[in-house]
DNA sequence: TCTGGGGTCCTAGGACCC
DNA sequence: TCTGGGGTCCTAGGACCC
């Protein structure tokens, strides 16, 4: 989807169209207010009544920022202090996950509705098989392509871009060659003349660690890449990513596209106004960590998931990150057995430095329905061998 | 005035088992 | 004087993605 949580919001806001706006930050009181007293008519509010970015005093980042603000210098990840720098009029939204959720499952829907083999990427993203869809290898699939974005339109008034290829890795990159509201069909006979001259970076699952370390041995392209033996590749990035290294760099992936999927983990975190240090602020500390394994535990029971390896997440001032879990026998979404665990990782840390973020997590996940009551999963007779010794 | 939140996957070492 | 060879589970950190 093109940029996905600012097209949302330009659907409730109209009247900001063609501005520069910038959606990040939690919502504060105002905006809650601001949207109640305005409920059904957000499209009357005054341009000049919304925050601007120049206002903003706090911690956090852009999620998304629409075309007109983008020219500016400002994008994604950016922080919202540096961003009111460079550009201080831009209009500030807060995130409205619970809305982009909506919009997901809607756009989601009529992507299935045509073409039924579909994986979930996220909240604004997709792959798509087209080998047995309808019209599917029309005009290498453009048919098909401009349909599903036509029908997504109509349905949603939202726009995105479409990637066709051999497979998701050449895919991912096409989706990316003529946004917004483009199409991009890439053949295997493209890799060498469109892909190849391309920086590493764009390769999905190269980040910037990756990079750096190809760019130390003067590797920039993906046909830098491309040309190194796969050999050489394995013996400084390891056996598994350095062929994949070079198996990316030759367009080749046989990932099939997935159609359902089990969560790993779930988890819920949060970045304190101020830095916290957890005997002077032991009582807010203590708060907002009953807090998030509340959200955690509500999480997990309204997906109908139970966890029986607990963690937390710290991030120190300085913004080093620990964690540390423990694995237990009884599967829970108990939020106060959560927290008493989470506790126990807690006291394991180093508490004595100054915090910036707290996180609680639940891993190991388990279908409540696939285990019958919590307690009968612990409970249950072990399993008789086979073969009893012999005494 | 730096730098969110929610995820997945991989690696590596140690404990433990047969 | 010699110290195997698997395998699984657990924990911690890190790279990366949306």
């Amino acid at each position: 989807m093109d940029a996905f949580y600012a097209s949302v919001e330009l659907l409730r806001y109209p009247q900001l169209k063609g501005l520069p706006v910038v959606i990040g930050g939690a919502p504060t009181e105002e905006d809650l207010a601001r949207s109640r007293a305005w409920a059904g008519r957000l499209h009357e509010i005054a341009v000049e009544a919304f925050p601007r970015l120049a206002d903003y005093v706090g911690r956090g980042v852009i999620t998304t920022a629409t075309y007109p603000a983008r020219a500016f210098g400002v994008g994604s990840a950016m922080g919202l202090m540096k961003a009111a720098r460079l550009c201080p009029q831009a209009l500030l939204l807060p995130v409205d996950f619970a809305e982009y959720r909506r919009y997901s499952r809607r756009f989601k829907q009529v992507i299935v509705s045509i073409a039924p083999v579909m994986e979930n990427r996220g909240v604004d993203e997709v792959y798509i098989d087209f080998t047995d869809a309808p019209d599917g290898q029309r005009e290498g699939g453009r048919v098909l392509a401009r349909r599903i974005q036509q029908s997504i339109f109509d349905a949603t008034g939202l726009t995105c871009s479409v990637g066709v290829a051999p497979n998701k890795l050449i895919a991912k990159m096409a989706s990316e060659f003529n946004k917004p509201n483009g199409i991009a069909i890439v053949l295997p006979e493209d890799l060498q003349p469109r892909i190849w001259p391309l920086a590493c970076r764009k390769i999905n699952g190269i980040g910037p660690k990756t990079d750096a370390k190809l760019q130390h041995y003067g590797i920039r392209t993906i046909g830098e890449l491309a040309a190194c033996e796969r050999a050489w590749l394995v013996a400084r990035f390891g056996p598994t990513h350095g062929a994949w290294l070079h198996d990316a760099a030759w367009g080749r992936d046989e990932r099939p596209v997935e159609t359902a999927s089990e969560p790993v983990s779930m988890s819920r975190e949060t970045t304190f106004e101020r830095d916290l240090h957890a005997v002077r602020d032991r009582a807010l500390l203590g708060g907002i960590f009953t807090e998030l394994c509340e959200q955690v535990a509500d999480d997990l029971a309204r997906g109908g998931y139970l966890g029986r390896t607990i963690g937390i997440k710290l991030r120190y001032d300085d913004f080093k990150i620990v964690t540390r879990d423990q694995t237990v026998p009884d599967y829970t979404d108990d939020a106060r057995r959560i927290r008493q665990v989470a506790g126990l990782c807690l006291k394991r840390a180093d508490l004595s430095r100054r915090l910036r973020l707290l996180g609680v997590r639940v891993g190991s996940l388990a279908r409540r329905a696939d285990l019958g009551s919590p307690a009968a999963a612990v409970q249950s007779e072990p399993e008789l061998p086979l073969f009893p010794s012999t005494p």
